[in-house]
Parts: structure tokens; sequence; C-alpha cells
DNA sequence: ATTTGTGAACTCTTTCACAGCA
DNA sequence: TGCTGTGAAAGAGTTCACAAAT
């Protein structure tokens, strides 16, 4: 169904790292080769995931540095604001918080939501945090686009729901657990009191909801699995390609 | 190459990680399709996943979440202890030494080590936080398996090539850029010098080592995206399978 | 009757070879 | 000549249909 593979948004991702790295150092010029070199893919890689968008070269000559760049942050959304809340604001909502590089790219953290009594009200970089009975409104009214969720495993699943009733279009989920539009027993009770189609009601307000998951303790045990198990990973010594 | 696709080793992780929630629920059987539909996969999905490792249900029953538990521990390597550092202990690297989780399947952190004369010395949890030169004796005198590396992008690379080099088999980069055997310029210089075959020593010491990434900023990116073109995302609102 | 386990079909992704331009 | 862009081939991964088991 995919058109464009979901690798390959990462990659470009990555390709976007090492031209802002080459732009520093005043490096004007690249090709396929070096930057998959660096990117640590096939230079056939690097070729066709900038086709998938356009054609950001010149045959016989390759790619200039801040041509390429400025195209691919065109591509990726990122030559725009995004107003972005966190929900959870404990060590793990707060080093996001204070991570330096978000506001490259315009992300803009605008509110910061939690439960805890210790932390509502408390100053976090130059915002103050509220409670998440507070975060309808001010979705709303504050034009959010993204939520990070950064809350314990078991609150997860009702703050992705809060956020998505809320009205963001994008959930950056940290916790270590599925979230979606599945039911819970609760939602599922609720629902079938009131007589509704249970399977078509449900999970609506999660069209076109976006979730990117960012799981800490997953690549733990990923890194476990590999770790004793060398031969089922592509190698991080790979032959040279082209 | 890979006889078992990477992205079922993440589902197993997910599988894992329901049957827990189910085991403190006292559920004690469950099925393909009850696995599927808590993952937000196909129920093929997670029986050829399964499949890679054994057969571990019974036809017309379904499985016995204690003992596909087990199997998923023991297939995944978390039935033992795993010794890690982490390198990097600012806000980031403190949330991810005092996250809850980790000690469920006996990762145990045992050392500590960052550069910066503030935190040399402090207390984090319960070890103290040593200078990254002793990173190298520490890890050959305390069997360490894996590193945690949480340390500004500049330095990654430089702190990754520490880690393989004093031994370590995994690594999990949190920082956003791509390490590996990737030759620094100054390296090639001084391999040069010495007028050693650059091509086959280089690198030569990442053989075998397994690196996971975690990358946050890569992840809001991806959210920016697939916000802008979530018809390019397979949908969170799947229809039903199976 | 039900649900697993799995070879085969299918679909998606990567690799390749080379045509197209500078 | 050199390097990009791309249609076609090869390779992986997912879906499917059904045989096997209880």
């Amino acid at each position: 169904m995919a058109e464009v593979p979901t690798a390959a948004i990462s990659r470009l991702v990555t390709y976007l790292r090492i031209l802002e790295q080459l732009e520093t150092r005043d490096v004007s010029r690249t090709s396929s080769t070096d930057l998959a070199e660096r990117a640590g893919v096939s230079a056939f890689q690097v070729r066709k995931d900038l086709a998938y968008f356009g054609r950001f070269g010149t045959r016989g000559m390759g790619y200039t540095v801040p041509i390429l760049k400025r195209e691919l942050v065109r591509v990726l959304g990122l030559n725009q604001t995004w107003n972005v809340v966190i929900v959870g604001v404990g060590r793990l909502g707060q080093a996001i918080a204070n991570y330096p590089g978000a506001s490259d790219y315009q992300f803009q953290y605008v509110g910061l939501f939690d439960v805890s009594p210790e932390l509502v009200g408390r100053q976090v970089r130059d915002l103050t945090v509220q409670h998440i009975e507070e975060l309808r409104d001010f979705v709303r009214a504050n034009k959010v686009d993204m939520g990070f969720l950064a809350v314990p495993p078991d609150r997860a699943q009702d703050a992705a729901q809060a956020l998505v009733d809320a009205g963001v279009r994008g959930i950056l989920n940290f916790a270590p657990v599925v979230i979606g539009p599945r039911a819970t027993d609760e939602r599922m009770a609720d629902q079938r009191s009131v007589g509704g189609n249970v399977q078509q009601e449900i999970g609506d307000e999660w069209r076109g909801v976006i979730v990117e998951n960012v799981d800490f303790l997953a690549g733990m045990k990923r890194l476990a699995f590999y770790t004793l198990n060398p031969h089922l990973k592509d190698s991080t010594v790979p032959e040279d390609s082209e």
C-alpha cells in the first residue's frame, strides 16, 4: 500500500542530518556514493529514496549540499512551524523538553501537561506545567499539531485518547505500550449500553492520526536478542556497495 | 539475508509485553487472534512470527500465557543478566538510568560514564559517575555486555568507538547520528601514516557488534512527514483481519 | 469445532544494469 | 567520462488457504 517505503523516510532523515553536517563544514557538493557511505546504506538506495520525491541532482556532477538539504527539509515538512505539547513531565518528559535540536526545525513546545500535583504549576523551561484536564481546551485554543507522550505505560492509552479527542493529528509515543483506537473494556461497555454500533463508532476519532513510537525498552530487548544472535542481523560492517 | 525479519523481533517484544499484562490480570489463555488485536497486527503475522522460533501453542486451544511468555523471554535472551554501562549522564542519560522497567529482565546498570567535571563523582541512582577514560578497564573488569550511548551528537562516534574498543558487544545509540566503523578523517590519517592497509584494518573491531538506535529527533521528523502525508502511512485504524 | 502451524502466492522493498545528461 | 535517475529483476516479508491437531 505504501508507495514510499516507511524505511525510506527514516533514511531521508539521516541524509538530511548528514547534509547539515557537511554544510557546517562548508562542503558544497556531495554524491549518492558519499551520502551512502556516511549513512551506512548503498548508493542505489540513496538514489532510489530521493527519486520518490523528485530529481535533485545533476548527472555527472552529483548533488549541491544546500539545494538537496532545502529539498529534503521541504519533503519532510520541516519548513513550517509545529506546535507540540508534552504529556507526562516526569524525568523522561523533562529530558525531552530540554533536549537540544527540536527547535532547529520549528518544533515549538507550547504546553506541558501532567496529573501529578507536585508537577502541575512548576516551571519547566519557559513553560508552566498544566493539569491534563486543561489539555482539551488548550489544544483547540493553541492550534496544537502534535503530542509527545511520556507518561507511565498504564496511563498511556488514556492520555493518547485524550490527545486524539482534543484533536492532535500526530502522537510521538514514548511509552512501552501499543496505543491506538483499541477499545478498552470500559469504553466498550459504555458504548454497548448506549446501543450504538460499537465496531464503527469506537476509534473513528483516530482516523488520520499518526502514531510514531520511540520505545527505549523495546530497543534494549532487540539489542539483547541480536547480541545473542548476531548472524540474524545485517552486519554493521557491510562489504562495500557499488 | 535475514532469515528472521527484523520487524518480527520488534513484534515479539510487543507480544511479550501483552503477555505480561495478561498475566497480571490472571488471564491464563490467549490466541493468535487475541494477541493480534492487542498488538495491532494480523493473526497470520502473530503465528508466522512465533513459527520462526518454535511451536508454542496447541491446535484448537490457543496459547497458555505463562508458557508462551516463558518461551518469548528465552527467545529474546531476557532470561539472563545483562551488564550495562551508560555513557553520557546528562538529562537524557539520567532519565534512562532511572526509567523503570529495565531491571525487570535483569538489565543491570553497573557503570555510568561522562567527561563533564560537574558530573564525574556525582551519585546517580546507586552509582558514582566515572570519567570516560576509566571505561576501557571497567568494561573488561566487569564483564560489561552493552553500552547505552546518551552523549551529544558530536561526541557519539568517539564514545561508540571507545565502547567497541573496550569490548562491548552491543550499543543502544540514543544520539541522532549514524555510528559505526566509518573511519573519521583523523583515524584514516593515522592509519595511513603507519602504512597499514586502511580498508582492512579500520573497523575490524566492530565486527559482530550490534547497534540499535533509539532516535527521538528522527521520530519527530517522521511524525511531521506522515502528519503531512497521512496517505503514505498504513493507517492506525486497520480493517479487521482474519 | 476450533485454532495452530506452514508451504505457496502475493506484495512490497531493495538491488541492479543501463539509459540519459552534463 | 562521470554520476544521476529509473525500469526491470531479484529478494524479503506478509498474507493467505488449508492441512494437522486436539
